[in-house]
DNA sequence: GACACGTGGGT
DNA sequence: TACCCAAGTGT
């Protein structure tokens, strides 16, 4: 049961996978890239960014003696700022206290800023071939759907009800494939709407498609609310000149950018 | 454990 | 239009 759902999966991959530069390397520093780049982030739209900062910075010592600016100004308009400044204080650390060679186990792995456990079990994977099974939103969608799971996913315990199901279920000898096969049907079949069953490689099994619920799975409680804030900026300009200066600081514990 | 963090695409 | 997300992590 759980061979045939590993074997069918990892076959399509095989057949159907998007050709994508973070594919064809074990390189853990250009792995480990990407996976900061695709936080939360579509691949059309981290793609660019992962070609200019291999190209860039080819190895992690070339990023770790890159100034900050340089390195934000590479990260500009992709969003979620807090990812490059981990990924510059993560790779000075792989280079002052690892000797410029990432770490292979999962738990180290996890000691870096700005490597969670999804991160970390793909590094662990992809780059050094280890049995960690990653749990993204593609694998939450995956699984919900196929088991039934209705847990709720936005609730952190969840997470282990998710890593264990998906333990039992990726091959000790193709962990990189069925890790990267889970995430690939995730994101290009069982999307979240109108996922593509006719062409899912699991739909025969697929409790969801069975009882027809792939839209009420996965349960996500959690919904986002987006509040409005207005902030004020004093700017001079002088005909076609402006007039700005960046200033860091500190107002009631936190770091403001202050345009000046 | 809830919440903030960003931009861009889909329905 | 107004949501709903998309290869999560830090606080």
């Amino acid at each position: 049961m759980t061979q045939s759902f590993s074997n069918s999966l990892i076959n399509w991959y095989k057949n159907n996978k998007r050709d994508l530069p973070w594919r064809n390397t074990t390189d853990p520093y250009k792995i480990w890239l990407s996976e900061i780049i695709l936080q939360q982030t579509r691949v059309n739209q981290g793609l660019p960014y992962y070609n200019k900062f291999v190209s860039q910075y080819p190895k992690v010592l070339d990023l770790a003696k890159a100034p900050e600016d340089e390195v934000m100004r590479l990260w500009q308009g992709l969003g979620y700022y807090s990812r490059a400044r981990n990924l510059h204080e993560c790779a000075k650390s792989v280079v002052k206290d690892y000797n410029s060679e990432f770490p292979k186990a999962y738990n180290e792995l996890l000691k870096l800023k700005g490597v969670g456990k999804y991160t970390a079990a793909a590094i662990a994977s992809f780059a050094f071939e280890q049995a960690v099974p990653v749990v993204d939103g593609n694998v939450f969608r995956v699984l919900a759907r196929y088991f039934d799971v209705s847990d709720d996913i936005s609730q952190p315990k969840t997470f282990t009800k998710f890593f264990n199901i998906a333990k039992e279920l990726i091959p000790d000898d193709y962990a990189a494939s069925f890790n990267q096969a889970m995430m690939e049907l995730g994101a290009t079949i069982c999307t979240p709407k109108k996922p593509d069953c006719e062409n899912c490689p699991l739909s025969q099994e697929c409790e969801a498609r069975i009882h027809h619920k792939q839209s009420e799975l996965p349960v996500k409680m959690k919904k986002i609310k987006i509040k409005n804030r207005y902030l004020y900026y004093l700017i001079w300009q002088h005909e076609e000149k402006l007039a700005m200066k960046k200033e860091v600081q500190k107002i009631s514990g936190r770091a403001y950018l202050i345009l000046i």
